[in-house]
DNA sequence: TCGGCAGTGTAGCAAGTGCTACAGTCGTGT
DNA sequence: ACACGACTGTAGCACTTGCTACACTGCCGA
């Protein structure tokens, strides 16, 4: 489809950091091949279609947002690795990242590809990035596999509700209720 | 803006059965119109905008999926009403409330209205709810308050997977894994 | 009887969508 | 020197979007 790869990475690079400040849910071809001094033509030309580039802004997201997961240090404990953990995913640039999956996951609901489809990859990926990181801080690896679902399930809650503007120390209090309530699994 | 309240009523709910069939996402006004046997003019008159109609439609599924929650049975301690609440969330109809809810969060996300402030409404209302179910179930408040709070989350995140259709049997362990960790905060 | 007004149908607008047809410009291999 | 293929700019298509202008109907009060 694209015979230059090189042209094609640095677009989705791009197209990603421009997904990541205006969302997914609304983008259009247009305004975002202005941002990167092209047009739509071009980028139809090298992605194959919308489809084939949001997959690919998707997966540079999820692949930000992992990366971002493995550099964590390990953490001394199950509690305190959910801490560490929520402060990753909300630590610049990482949260964006979890925010446009929220949306892709949204776009995705009703089976619509190919969100269905990247999401079912992205959350594979991401499950076992938190897997990781709880093994790596001492977490035996059947305790950490279940507490991952939890915490997973909880963090895309509260990705869901920060443009709320609850209340910061609210929020803080329900994650470290989260971190005891998983550590009591042990 | 509308003169006849009784056919905006009628109007909303069959919306509303539209919206949860079809998703929010996409929602557009003729096929919508047509589905109701009427034109985008006609929905136009009545609702004033495209925007009102679709808070009157998210107010409506929000008052659906309470409602039944509210029909909930009081459970008997904090851990089986964690799975209780889940079965209900789950349950026809009120399934595809929480699919729009989480639609309408997602396009809320970047502070888009009306989205933002209607999905901030609901979401008040349906934690209340929540806390309403935990403390008919002998929960103390303060304690149901906290619960409800990483409940809430998680089971947004578990719906966020459902299309995914990961195994029946790990999602029914971890929905039992949250009830556990969540009555450990006792 | 008549005027006004709520309600409705028809048609259309301006804008935006993903995508494509066509023509051109390069660099490169023969 | 020439042809070929990769790449790109211009223009446009067919379609959908929310919304509106206009004309018309019917009912209700004066």
């Amino acid at each position: 489809m694209a015979k230059d790869p090189q042209r094609r990475t640095e677009w989705t690079e791009a197209a990603t950091d421009y997904v990541l400040d205006h969302g997914l849910i609304g983008l259009s071809l247009r305004p975002l091949a202005a941002e990167l001094g092209t047009s739509d033509r071009m980028l139809l030309y090298h992605f194959g279609s919308k489809d084939e580039l949001v997959a690919a802004v998707l997966r540079a997201s999820n692949d930000r947002a992992v990366a971002q997961l493995a550099a964590l240090p390990p953490s001394p404990d199950l509690r305190s690795a959910v801490g560490d953990l929520w402060a990753a995913v909300q630590a610049e640039p990482g949260d964006r990242c979890t925010r446009i999956y929220v949306e892709a996951a949204a776009l995705g609901l009703f089976g619509r590809e190919p969100y269905a489809s990247v999401v079912r990859e992205a959350n594979a990926v991401w499950t076992t990035a938190l897997v990781t990181h709880l093994v790596r801080s001492g977490v035996d690896r059947a305790l950490a596999a279940r507490a991952a679902d939890v915490v997973d399930a909880a963090f895309m809650g509260f990705q869901l509700d920060l443009p709320l503007d609850v209340d910061p120390a609210a929020r803080a209090r329900a994650v470290a209720d989260l971190a005891d309530a998983v550590a009591a699994l042990a």
